[in-house]
DNA sequence: CTGTTAGCGCTTTCAG
DNA sequence: CTGAAAGCGCTAACAG
């Protein structure tokens, strides 16, 4: 395998022998006979030179191989060029769009993203953070306000820019990305009272795991209240959110429960689950039952009758996120807070 | 926001103030009254220390807050921690699957994933390549096994050991894991043909970003040509997988090809859109056609009528890769393959 | 346009 | 059990 690389002068080959190491600075400023910052500015456009040595380096460059150490520029520089980033899952389709957002951020701005995944878990999130500051990230994403008091202490202290994204109903440390879940959870309400919706049921998953959804459940409780209304019943499923124990709860929710005429789920994975019960079940959506989701997924708007539901914008919160993030490298006097909105997807369920 | 961090040894906090940098461990070398090196030993659980100048150093870090700067440690020990990972997208759920199977390996070991997406890209891969290796992986992961020669070349002179997922069929630069695509494509063919199918047809995306998809193709067409069958008709959607494409592409087969009595999708993504246009055009899944997905993802198991089709191992792929690449950290005398394997789901659609 | 001199913050020797 | 000295590979800050 080893053989198979290109030829390199003898001494540097003798020195990788050594070493082990892969090729530095110093072998390429050695085989172009320029000194080492000359090599390090021409791979960094940095500063003038001259065409040139400009390709002496690039030739020498290519004829060892050189791959560049960026632990140690972002130590000698002191600029890391990373991003950290800690979302919860990566099984839930809506993060790995909001990484997708960031990623098409950074596109194009030398800028790395390091994620980390908490589990939901707000100790592993702790963890996260301590370790992903460690890799000194100029700037910092993580998907909700809520934390651990060391995690928030170390965030704060770190002096990064930290973005808090998918939450705005609290007050973020610095930047806030995402919509009020209270109000979207509110807006389902209202949209539903006026549709003529009068008995309402939930279908939901773990809220200690997942707060936003509470928050959504909470909004969609205090519409119905303005409106005299309270929810009928509701039915929570012990997990994650699948398409599979949305159509399990709803099931038994209605087993119990039949003078439902709409049923609000925690979110699209659960409604989808609740259309494919009622496809079973001979229940037809909007003329036997109403269902409405949360999040506005492909899948639910590609269902026989398109699921109705509330559209959030993930992939331009993630991206835009970032976009604020690398504008101004200082923290802003006051915490700002952007809302990406979403949009009711009125679709046939409800 | 600064002045809310505790309050630190003055001369501590006037180094701070000067450098906009972060606490180093000489700070806390000098607040716990040790040197350097011991400091760095506690942290790092390594060679005997006294038990109270451990506790000493363990105050003096809660102190002033210190976290560990991982690009100094990394360089001064050439060893980075870190584990880059390159998939090709993360909006198709495989692949944050896999990640998952990465992330549950690496829990623990202190090892982070720094991922890159090469959005099906080979010249974006090759840049990601370049881009990961800089940070001085002690292992890398990749989607496929083909790369343009650049890429190659950088990843087998890189000297860290390498493990290329998700496809088996060539041969890999150190080690692969996952399964054979024109096996499982193959033993598609065999099982519907073995149900008594004939008619074959075939609903696929594009395959110039996809070529596993390809794979699980000409597997297919192999197996029908062995019982002297071949495929009456396909239709290709110009994009990656949806289920809303899967529906349309579908729909524009049947509408003319009237004759098939099965129809084998890339993925369960494509199949999950052919069952939701054969409910909504009334035709009913494997009495009036049969229905073959790949992947067996949970959607396609919890629609009404479960999607029949193969289930891959992801998350086992993803571990298995780390866990394997983790144990022995010399690349073998031969390249190795593992063969994570896959299930037939007999499901209710073919 | 190019080079010299000092580190960046940590860990690896090698001593004691 | 603890420390002193010497880098890891690169870049900032000055020269020239």
């Amino acid at each position: 395998m080893k053989s198979d690389q290109p030829k390199l002068t003898s001494s540097v080959g003798k020195r990788l022998a050594q070493r082990r190491q892969g090729v530095t600075l110093a072998d390429v400023a050695r085989i172009a006979k320029v000194s080492e910052i000359t090599v390090s500015r021409v791979l960094r456009r940095q500063g003038a030179i001259a065409e040139s040595t400009r390709e002496r380096v690039l030739d020498a460059v290519q004829h060892v191989g050189y791959v560049p150490n960026r632990l140690a520029g972002g130590l000698a520089s002191s600029g890391s060029k990373l991003v950290g980033v800690i979302v919860p899952s990566l099984t839930n389709i809506v993060f790995p769009e909001v990484l997708d957002g960031i990623r098409s951020a950074l596109a194009d701005t030398g800028f790395q993203a390091v994620i980390g995944v908490s589990d939901y878990d707000l100790n592993t999130e702790e963890e996260l953070v301590a370790s992903l500051l460690a890799w000194r990230p100029e700037a910092m994403v993580i998907a909700g306000v809520e934390h651990t008091p060391v995690a928030r202490a170390m965030l704060e202290g770190s002096g990064v820019r930290i973005a808090e994204i998918m939450e705005i109903d609290s007050q973020p440390i610095d930047l806030a990305v995402g919509h009020s879940h209270r109000q979207a959870g509110y807006d389902t309400g209202r949209y539903l009272i006026d549709k003529g919706y009068r008995r309402f049921g939930y279908v939901g998953h773990d809220w200690t795991a997942d707060r936003r959804a509470q928050l959504r459940h909470d909004g969609l409780v205090m519409a119905l209240a303005e409106a005299g209304l309270e929810l009928i019943d509701r039915s929570l499923h012990d997990g994650p959110s699948s398409t599979a124990s949305g159509r399990s709860v709803l099931a038994a929710l209605l087993s119990r429960q039949s003078a439902l005429d709409v049923v609000v789920f925690s979110n699209d994975d659960m409604a989808t689950g609740g259309v494919f019960h009622c496809m079973s079940a001979g229940i037809v959506p909007k003329v036997d039952l109403g269902l409405f989701g949360f999040n506005g997924l492909d899948i639910g708007q590609a269902l026989p009758t398109p699921l109705s539901t509330l559209r959030s914008n993930r992939f331009l919160t993630g991206r835009t996120a970032i976009e604020m993030l690398l504008r101004q490298r200082d923290r802003p006097m006051q915490p700002e807070i952007i809302d990406t909105g979403y949009q009711i997807l009125p679709g046939a369920t409800a």
